[in-house]
RNA sequence: GGUGCGGUAGCUCAGUCGGUAGAGCAAAGGACUGAAAAUCCUUGUGUCGGCGGUUCGAUCCCGCCCCACACCA
């Protein structure tokens, strides 16, 4: 039996051109989109994430965009909650929802969710987190090895954000983490269809080349220089803000600066196809495929 | 023209007291369950500037040449 709900999911790298797509497919459908992107649902990110304009913005109702603010907590389960919520709230009106962005562990978990692992203790979290940055890497390791060895034994040993949460996880629960991480996937109410954007590298590199350059005409200096205050929170962890900050701080004059934005955008680019690429649910389009849209064969 | 310092992996450089060489960055591939635009893992054959000489053997020593930089004229 076919499920009368469906979420379409636009998945590709950065600047591949999904925001284009799924206004057109939005409109199309008339319905909503709810945004898979671990930056733009910041409101006092603009520039620099790439957002879809003001205008397009008003055009179709989004759904994790401007949501949220730097300030407060984001994450995977955060966003599986919200964007679970907005579906939801799409379908009340609409059989079909759009989902556009990059972020691939965020719609892992909106596809299959995330095993449940208890809050930790906000000051357990702190603390180890004091510890690590002033007496590195060895002291995590050390900690996870006496209090953790199940999971030291199976760890990435040299990946201090996954020792960390290993470590305030079992020091708040008492349990090793791997005993919550039951890998089982939900079944949702809905259905999904996954669409990747596939284009050449050589193209791929050169829309990114392009889009920080325009960043940069826009103002992206000036947004970053006031966020200074605000440089250490994990928001603020981003391509073309951390480089940026660096600018500021007369580390690198302003051409190396662009020169290594959209360098380290590359980079995030292939990282993205990692992910991606292993998903087999994906159905990948190439630019002339695209004008097809909306896929008639692939949609319910 | 003279003197000095260099010419080693795509880039920046280390090194071999003579037995054909290694880091960082880049690149390629990969991982990913509460920071994910983050974080981490794997992969290094390159006429060691050219031609000669010495030597069993030279990228390393010697000679000449070419190139770059600096200083002196």
């Amino acid at each position: 039996m076919k499920k009368q709900k469906s979420v379409i999911i636009i998945v590709g790298p950065t600047a591949s051109g999904k925001t284009a797509l799924s206004l057109q497919l939005a409109a199309h459908y008339n319905t909503g989109i709810i945004s898979a992107d671990s930056r733009q649902c910041f409101k006092e990110l603009n520039i620099g994430v790439a957002k879809p304009s003001e205008e397009e913005l008003k055009s179709v109702k989004h759904y994790f965009i401007n949501s949220h603010s730097i300030h407060d907590t984001v994450n995977a389960q955060v966003f599986e909650k919200y964007a679970l919520k907005s579906a939801a709230e799409i379908f009340r009106k609409n059989d079909v929802a759009i989902m556009v962005g990059g972020t691939g562990m965020y719609i892992k978990a909106f596809c299959e969710g995330l095993d449940a692992i208890p809050e930790v203790d906000d000051n357990i979290r702190n603390e180890i987190i004091l510890n690590y940055k002033k007496n590195g890497i060895a002291w995590l390791q050390n900690e996870i090895k006496e209090i953790d060895p199940d999971f030291w034994n199976q760890a990435e040993q040299k990946n201090p954000q996954r020792l960390m949460r290993a470590l305030e996880v079992k020091k708040s629960t008492g349990i090793s983490i791997i005993q919550f991480r039951k890998k089982k996937k939900v079944v949702r109410e809905f259905g999904t269809i996954k669409v990747g954007i596939d284009l050449p590298k050589a193209q791929l590199h050169e829309h990114i080349d392009n889009r920080v350059d325009k960043m940069i005409n826009d103002g992206l200096i000036e947004e970053v220089k006031s966020l200074i205050p605000f440089k250490n929170l994990n928001a603020l962890q981003t391509v073309g803000y951390k480089e940026v900050f660096d600018f500021l701080y007369n580390k690198h004059d302003l051409h190396t600066v662009v020169y290594k934005i959209k360098l380290y955008t590359r980079q995030y680019a292939k990282r993205q196809l990692t992910w991606f690429r292993k998903d087999q649910e994906i159905q990948w389009m190439k630019q002339n495929d695209l004008k097809n849209f909306p896929f008639e064969s692939a949609i319910i």
